[in-house]
DNA sequence: GCAATGACGCTCT
DNA sequence: CAGAGCGCCATTG
């Protein structure tokens, strides 16, 4: 009954995705933590995998980890991974040559809002130089 | 209910 | 630095 139907758990993982600004990126893995499935990179990827462009997802901010710093599309598809490469790159995502994308560039840092109330950002209001 | 699967992630060679 | 191996977690057959 995956037919239109889909688990509590993916909308929870398609709530998360739909929070990425444009022009970042978001891992598998981060997605899934926060979503609440601590080491469930994999089941995010499986909930992309079964959407629908009709959920209308920013599907393409979401990516494979390589490293601590970087991360890469990990789409099976070389055409799927090609429109994912186009689309990031067309909202500001730079990507090496070997399709390396800089976590410290372009990872997206949650600001944790989640029904939580959040912590006071008392920063120095400082404009110009 | 058990076995297989995967748009992952980390470690070890 | 590239490649192989193993662990994870929820969905599917």
């Amino acid at each position: 009954m995956a037919d239109g139907q889909v688990t509590a758990l993916y909308r929870r993982i398609y709530r998360v995705i739909r929070r990425i600004p444009r022009g970042k990126v978001a891992t598998y893995g981060q997605v899934a933590e926060l979503a609440g499935i601590p080491g469930g990179a994999r089941v995010a990827a499986a909930a992309l995998r079964v959407s629908t462009p009709a959920m209308g997802l920013p599907w393409q901010r979401v990516v494979g980890k390589r490293s601590p710093r970087s991360a890469r599309i990990s789409i099976l598809d070389p055409v799927g991974a090609a429109i994912q490469r186009g689309l990031l790159e067309q909202e500001g995502v730079r990507l090496s040559e070997a399709g390396a994308i800089s976590l410290a560039d372009f990872g997206w840092l949650p600001t944790q809002r989640s029904g939580k109330k959040r912590a006071a950002r008392p920063k120095a209001r400082r404009s110009r130089h």
